[in-house]
DNA sequence: AATTTAATGTTATATGAATAACAGTAATAG
DNA sequence: CTATTACTGTTATTCATATAACATTAAATT
């Protein structure tokens, strides 16, 4: 079994995203052309993906939406199996718990960490923050193998190898600290520097060259 | 003049920040392979695109910190000409702006907008908090080019039309609904699609075929 | 029953990005 | 003063992704 390429997974997330919203409004088919304009993808793609995950459409009713969700679970999360963990319960910690919670993602976030004691002990979300000198243990124990990093720069790369030596398996990092981590698949993401790749691309002169494109 | 490839504008936004800690460290100059450890990427990588943006190193002692951050601001944010602003302030609009506060971009915040009489009126990060009733007015008037859209999702597509009708440049979009805009460039991000991806590839199963790869 | 239609499923091509191969050069060592 | 070294700069190739072209099929229409 080949794995699937990095753009078809994330479309994957946004499909069962819109399809979840569809099936609750009473829909129970739905064609490509249909799920694409949701996502202002094309039609092309949509099937694609979904051939590549092998699922099959019937041919004047389109996809049954309720399958297709459920095999996305199975591909993406096992159906609720995985555990994540947020490692830093500050701003941006919080921020992103709250976001989890009130989505209908099959991730379950199961434990979340810090340092500072006032924070140790209290409830976020209803989950207990745990003293981040017991992340190896807790990780291990709780058989958590996602975690999210939201900790100050200069802990990140402290904190990471802690993560993998607990047998961590993925890492969301969003400490602007670029980490190199070995048998777990790591995620980077930095608003700024989303946001200086906006501006370049939103210069006048260059907004003039990408419309002139179309 | 052609456009630089997205990835390799991201990569410039993270050479800087990574050149100005080294410039405020003492060090004048730095090879490729140097620049390339910090972020765990290859020297080819650096040098291609240093090469791109038509910056030149001497030979002997590679690339000169100081021009290299002027080149990168000049590409990216004409130096600070451009503003930007933050719609809907709640706990990730505050988030965003406290880390961008903290850091050293040249993009200057300059508005926030909510709908929250509570929020209208008062100081975030030394920024007044507008009525977003009054959004395409003021947008125009600060000549702000790019906008954070941190809004309810029930909200999203409404703000962004005002946005491009107040001729807004750039929107990075925080909000899970998929937008269509026209005449701006649109970077989009989510939390669960990224989280999602990960999960896929930290499957154990999946994570196996990932490492024997390697 | 044959034909049209409107959808899905698959293969082929084009584009974008990363990697690899190689060419060029200034300082240094012999 | 020639050869070596250790870099930078450019071109070629490979790999990933998106797009486009084509094949297939079940229902609806005539
Ligand atoms: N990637 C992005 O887009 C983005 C956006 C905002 C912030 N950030 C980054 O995310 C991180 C958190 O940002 P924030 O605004 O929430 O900061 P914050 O200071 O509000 O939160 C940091 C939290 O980490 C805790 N902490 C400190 N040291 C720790 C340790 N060793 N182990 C566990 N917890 C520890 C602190 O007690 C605090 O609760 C920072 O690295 C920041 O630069 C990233
Ligand atoms: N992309 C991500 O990774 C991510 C992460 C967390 C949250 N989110 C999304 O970001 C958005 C904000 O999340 P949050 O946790 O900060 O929510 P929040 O409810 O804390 O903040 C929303 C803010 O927007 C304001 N607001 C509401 N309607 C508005 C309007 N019409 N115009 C202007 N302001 C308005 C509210 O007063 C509030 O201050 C939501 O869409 C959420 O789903 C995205």
């Amino acid at each position: 079994m080949k794995l699937l390429p990095e753009k078809t997974v994330e479309r994957l997330s946004q499909y069962r995203r819109v399809l979840q919203r569809e099936l609750a409004s009473g829909t129970e088919h739905i064609y490509s052309h249909e799920l694409a304009k949701l996502l202002h993808i094309t039609p092309v793609q949509v099937r694609r993906d979904i051939m590549l995950i092998g699922h099959s459409g019937t041919l004047r009713r389109g996809y049954n939406i309720a399958d297709l969700i459920d095999l996305i679970g199975i591909i993406i999360d096992c159906s609720g199996q995985q555990k994540v963990a947020i490692i830093g319960i500050g701003d941006l910690g919080r921020a992103l718990l709250n976001y989890l919670q009130g989505s209908r993602t099959k991730l379950q976030l199961s434990a979340v960490f810090d340092n500072n004691p006032d924070k140790i002990g209290t409830l976020y979300g209803g989950i207990l923050c745990h003293n981040v000198e017991h992340l190896k243990k807790i990780i291990k124990r709780e058989n958590v193998t996602i975690a999210i990093l939201s900790v100050p720069p200069a802990y990140a790369v402290e904190i990471a190898n802690k993560l993998t030596e607990a047998g961590i398996l993925g890492i969301l990092n969003y400490t602007p600290v670029s980490l190199d981590v070995k048998g777990a698949f790591l995620e980077q993401y930095d608003v700024i520097t989303s946001l200086e790749k906006v501006a370049y691309f939103a210069k006048p002169v260059n907004a003039a060259i990408m419309h002139q494109e179309e």
